[in-house]
RNA sequence: GUCCCAGUAGCUCAGUUGGAUAGAGCAACAGCCUUCUAAGCUGUGGGUCGCAGGUUCGAAUCCUGCCUGGGACACCA
């Protein structure tokens, strides 16, 4: 626990021996007690609703509950300098400010910990994301969903989840089928011969080139032999080489992976028929019309779900069931998946077979990651993956670079549209929010790099001297960090981080146009703001990391 | 037709266990570089929080209905 939130614990317990002895409520009525940052600083420095809340429960009007709080709270043990009484009930708590300077000291030593916790006491959670099909590039959704889906895992981690990021690689159905069917298409057409593309096939770039550098390694000897030994080589061929191009795209995007998981392994390991066992044992199984289904409206489907169709083949659904399975099994208490919005009618289904397996409905979160308009030159770019026409990672990565997008696809709630506009995320301009982030950090390295040439960078520091109004604010918002990650994660929400980070660098600028560092007058001084410095530079780049951009030295 | 997400300043969006005068960036306007990086700062203007009800000390936030935009509703994956 930080030195701010022993400070916050502090006040609270006071409040709350306050209310008992005033006798208005007693332990068990005692609502819990809530402290605010208000906004506006005349407003003190925490303050709480306790008042209000109390109303009811003690039958008074809250403003007589707060006078009788205070008279009964004793300031002196939670280091307030003063309280006062404010709007319809609010008590406004006003502290001594070494409570902030405290902090300094802690940034310093935890550094590429500072804002890490044990909030999520090591639960384990397994992330699933980008899933992509193996069967062309990587786009722009798919973008979001890793930029978000890294950033989640990150911020998970840092506030102590045990966290496994995983791809599900869907290298069994039909669509690789199709792949196959593709890529055999592209391979003649590549040596001069008339061949229809099939009508669901994958009509992107990628598979042209695959075409291409199949004749040039092979010649023509694929297109002597039988079309089932050619299409087996294309299919293993094109998986492999689709695979290979998802992870070099991702790794160059920042994404890990602690597991590639293959569809393929779940027949190959027999895992299919053990899952439909276990749901048949519980009843949620029967047969019509020659085919399998699952009960999914036991558990609030709109509809029962086919898991084997007529024709003897597995829906979508039953390995996917198995797969869960599989994951629930390797011991993960929560399983976060990342989906694109087109997918999430499919939320129920899987929902239900996660409650027939015998686990809670909540065991399983499903955030959904709403669509991206691209926007160029003021206007949509139009896209169709039918036919292939769409804008790949790769191509976004070398026009506006992985920072940029990293920190536009974290900029917003996932569950709004978002418009990504290429020419702000590529423009070397003061418009562009990531420079202004990367651009603080940048700044202070650079003082800092000065005060070790002039010698002042010892460590020797006297945080009592950090009095300004910018000074104060700046260190508030240090130490508000860990709390914003912890929210961050239990809400799953990364984009908290940025919003996070570009306050805290707007304050920084907004100090740093006030306030002058390094000041060969006011070495006492300059040396306690290095020290200040030092702590924003160490928050800023943890931020940064936590969404997978980079923090220039400078710029 | 049913379900999900969204609707907040001119534009793009923040804003949850319900709190004080609803915020930021961009755009507009007015200022700040002989001084640690002006990719920066300071100030001004800008709002029926989609609409209508309800719940209560108090609603952008919770409930109900409606409107608009997007998406989803397979024995496809």
């Amino acid at each position: 626990m930080n030195i701010l939130k022993q400070t916050q614990e502090k006040l609270k317990e006071e409040i709350g021996r306050a209310v008992i002895s005033a006798n208005l409520a007693s332990e068990e009525q005692i609502p819990t007690i809530i402290l605010e940052l208000p906004k506006d600083k005349a407003h003190g420095d925490y303050a709480t609703n306790i008042a209000m809340k109390l109303a009811k429960i003690a039958k008074k009007p809250p403003r007589k509950i707060a006078e009788e709080i205070i008279e009964q709270f004793d300031q002196t043990k939670a280091s307030i300098t003063k309280l006062e009484i404010a709007g319809p009930g609010f008590i406004n708590f006003f502290m001594d400010n070494n409570y902030l300077t405290d902090l300094i000291p802690t940034i310093l030593d935890q550094a590429a910990n500072y804002g890490s916790s044990t909030a999520g006491n090591g639960q384990k959670i397994q992330v699933e994301f980008v899933s992509a099909n193996p069967t062309g590039d990587l786009h722009l959704g798919h973008a979001r969903g890793a930029a978000v889906g890294d950033s989640l895992c990150n911020v998970l981690n840092f506030a102590g989840y045990d966290v496994s990021r995983e791809y599900y690689i869907n290298d069994a159905g039909n669509q690789i089928v199709n792949l196959a069917n593709s890529v055999e298409a592209r391979y003649m057409q590549a040596l001069g011969k008339e061949w229809e593309m099939p009508e669901d096939g994958y009509h992107g770039k990628d598979i042209i080139n695959l075409g291409q550098k199949l004749v040039d390694e092979y010649q023509d000897q694929w297109a002597n032999k039988t079309q089932a030994e050619r299409l087996a080589f294309f299919r293993e061929y094109g998986l492999k080489y689709e695979l290979k191009k998802l992870e070099d795209d991702l790794k160059q995007f920042r994404v890990p992976f602690d597991h590639w998981f293959s569809e393929t392994s779940l027949y190959d390991g027999q895992k299919i028929e053990p899952a439909l066992e276990t749901i048949k044992e519980k009843g949620y199984i029967y047969q019509q019309d020659g085919a399998t289904w699952f009960r999914s409206t036991d558990f609030g489907d709109d509809k029962d779900r086919v898991l084997i169709k007529q024709d003897g083949t597995y829906t979508y659904l039953t390995p996917d069931i198995a797969y869960h399975k599989n994951k629930l099994d390797r011991g993960f208490e929560t399983l976060i998946n990342i989906w694109g919005a087109d997918h999430h009618g499919y939320i129920p289904r899987v929902n239900a077979a996660i409650q027939a397996l015998g686990y809670d409905a909540d065991t399983l979160e499903v955030e959904i990651i709403q669509m991206v308009n691209l926007l160029q030159n003021g206007e949509k770019v139009k896209m169709s993956k039918r036919t292939g026409k769409a804008v790949t990672l790769k191509e976004l990565m070398e026009e506006v670079g992985v920072d940029a997008m990293r920190y536009f696809f974290n900029m917003r709630s996932s569950d709004s549209h978002l418009d990504f506009d290429m020419d702000l995320a590529r423009s070397q301009s003061n418009e562009n929010p990531v420079f202004y982030v990367q651009y603080a950090h940048a700044r202070i390295s650079t003082m800092l790099k000065q005060a070790e040439q002039k010698g002042l960078a010892d460590g020797n520091y006297d945080g009592s001297l950090l009095t300004a109004e910018k000074e104060e604010e700046l260190l508030k918002k240090l130490g508000e960090f860990a709390q914003v990650v912890e929210e961050a994660a239990d809400k799953r929400k990364p984009h908290r981080i940025t919003q996070y980070i570009f306050d805290l660098a707007s304050s920084l600028h907004s100090f740093y146009n006030a306030e002058k560092v390094l000041d060969d007058n006011e070495l006492e001084r300059t040396k306690a703001r290095i020290a200040l410095m030092k702590a924003v530079k160490i928050t800023l780049a943890n931020g940064l990391a936590l969404i997978g951009v980079s923090a220039p030295e400078s710029m």
